[in-house]
DNA sequence: GATGAATGAGACTTCATTCAT
DNA sequence: AATGAATGAAGTCTCATTCAT
């Protein structure tokens, strides 16, 4: 029987997929199962993806989209580069705590890295324009090489994710506050250092 | 059948096994093809192994153990830091060119997370006592917090083993020798060297 | 909506079931294909037929009727034999061009049988009353039994039918071809004609 | 289980398939229904056989090749032509008797043409050479043109598969009488003609 | 009457695992 | 211990049909 709902059968059925390929795995996941939990018929996913394979691609790509979003926002808005850099961390995380199964899941199966790299690259992208606004030019990531510099800074972002996605869900809370407390020490507060003005911290 | 057969047969299993998980994933890679891949029968493998999850395991930590032993050894070691930690680094990153596929499947399923996290913890110990021995205290990780210490090493850790479990095949001989470089640089000789405040290593 | 439209639908529905029908066969044409070929929506089907099983029929019977209003025509038409014999032949196998692929898929189903034999013995009598019609009574048919002879033409209209069904679509204008040649010379030119010893008709 | 039967279970999944691809039609015939019928697992069909498709192919082909078989032994054997062709039609119609419902299904998909089109390729060739051999070369076949002969022949023998396959299974005992007896009449004992040598009609 | 999104039963097929040999 | 044919549970996906709008 249609029901009138209409568009947010779909957006019902990304988040019935992000439960479920995160609590279980692509493989484990069920189709059936994600159908059920958005409230609709198993005939009916495939009115809206192609396979579960598109299920699960839209899915991934709806999240690194919405973080995305956030950070172009960001990017955009004029102001203070420690609070725009936190206000980013804090909505990434919460993001991440929401959706963090499925980042395993995203490197599963060879032919989604390409999806995979090329979210990371945007990503990336977006932080380091983020971080050439930051007004010492210090901290970790401060090498004089800029393509040494963005692969430090891959390395490190993927570092994130993998930490957050390995963790326990009984980890989960613990772990991501451990990496936002590293992550804002790491890029905010560890340089300008404290008390210290000199720059040749940051010229290392 | 004598008992050094059998543990050619365990042997060629693993190594099969690695192959087949690495080329194709754990959910589509089959026991048979492993099984044919070792020379064996498919009912072979449950004299070795319990089940396929056992034997992904097995081949896993397999993996892990490999690298562990030479780690240890290189503690064990006395002699010059950077040349150990180099030959670390490139006995590391042979291995990983070699089982690299299967660092994706060692985050698919929740049940595994264990297994790495384990096993991470461990090479991370490793690692912590090796760059202890460091002369100089410079560096990257040269936080004054021993914990933030580790957590830094940690996601740089897993950061460089999904860089590189996420390359395409065909990127994969470049990605590692980036990563590795890298590392190199970033570990060996970009740290303030010892008693030397000149900034010339700084501009690498 | 006036009743005129409704005809159109049904009309434009049997046209593209044809259509439909005639290029994959009865399983694999799907419902909403038709529909969509007609220009209709996939419920709307279900207005002008029971299901999917009564619009093949339809379709089928649709083709029957229309051979056989012509069959009817000629023989109510006063005239030479050779002549509207060979009228019919021509828009006979023109039908059939058309509609070939479903001479198929009217084999398919065991309940379609009776459809497929009435249809077949009311166009064999149709063509029966033809023949009779025929000044002589020699060629291949000449023979004395009446139910002999009748059991014959079935045969032989059954192998033509499934001769041009049976070709390759690339093969099909080909096969037509082939098969109205020898059809014309087996009922037209062959026959020991009227009152006429040459042997000349013989040759061919 | 694995049983000890091991050469048959393919013979008895073929003659399983004749069956219930018979009675029920490719797309309605369920392979877990053959494999039941054939006293197997559903998935020890796919050990025998690529897929159903394969599995029906494979039973068509076995039905063409049994007759062939015995057709090419009639070619071979020497003797009496009227003996031989009779003993040929008879072993032919009972072959026909048991798989007839089948050549319904040979013609269902546009994929399929090929298999039938050669092997009636193969079987009208066999005809012909029986034929050729035949002491006198009167009757409805002996046209002088050797290409409109073949021609003939294919459509009779398309004519006359299909009127045992389109027949209800209630009427098939009857049917094959009919046909057989048509047959016999129309190639055995029609020509040498009555009371007639003359060969005129052989050249018609 | 028309629409077309939703339904949901059902089939094919896979493959880890078993066990008679 | 080894074999590998057989097993059979289980999941994805299709598509004829329905019915609220």
């Amino acid at each position: 029987m249609p029901r009138s709902l209409d568009k947010d059968k779909r957006t019902r059925l990304i988040t019935a997929s992000l439960e479920e390929f995160g609590e279980r795995g692509y493989a484990a996941a069920r189709v059936s199962d994600i159908a059920r939990r958005a409230g609709v018929a198993p005939g009916t996913v495939y009115t809206y993806f192609d396979d579960k394979e598109d299920l699960f691609r839209c899915t991934v790509q709806h999240g690194w989209d919405e973080f995305q979003g956030e950070l172009n926002r960001v990017l955009e808005t004029p102001g203070n580069f420690n609070q725009r850099f936190e206000a980013l961390i804090d909505y990434g995380f919460d993001l991440l705590r929401r959706v963090y199964p499925i980042v395993r899941g995203m490197a599963d199966e060879a032919n989604r890295l390409d999806l995979f790299n090329k979210n990371l690259d945007r990503l990336c992208a977006g932080l380091e324009r983020l971080l050439e606004i930051r007004p010492d030019s210090g901290g970790i990531f401060a090498t004089g090489d800029p393509a040494l510099r963005m692969y430090f800074l891959k390395i490190t972002v993927l570092g994130i994710l993998f930490k957050v996605a390995l963790a326990q869900p009984s980890e989960l809370d613990r772990e991501i506050e451990e990496v936002k407390a590293a992550v804002k020490q790491g890029f905010l507060y560890t340089h300008p250092p404290p008390h210290a003005a000199e720059g040749e911290d940051g010229r290392r």
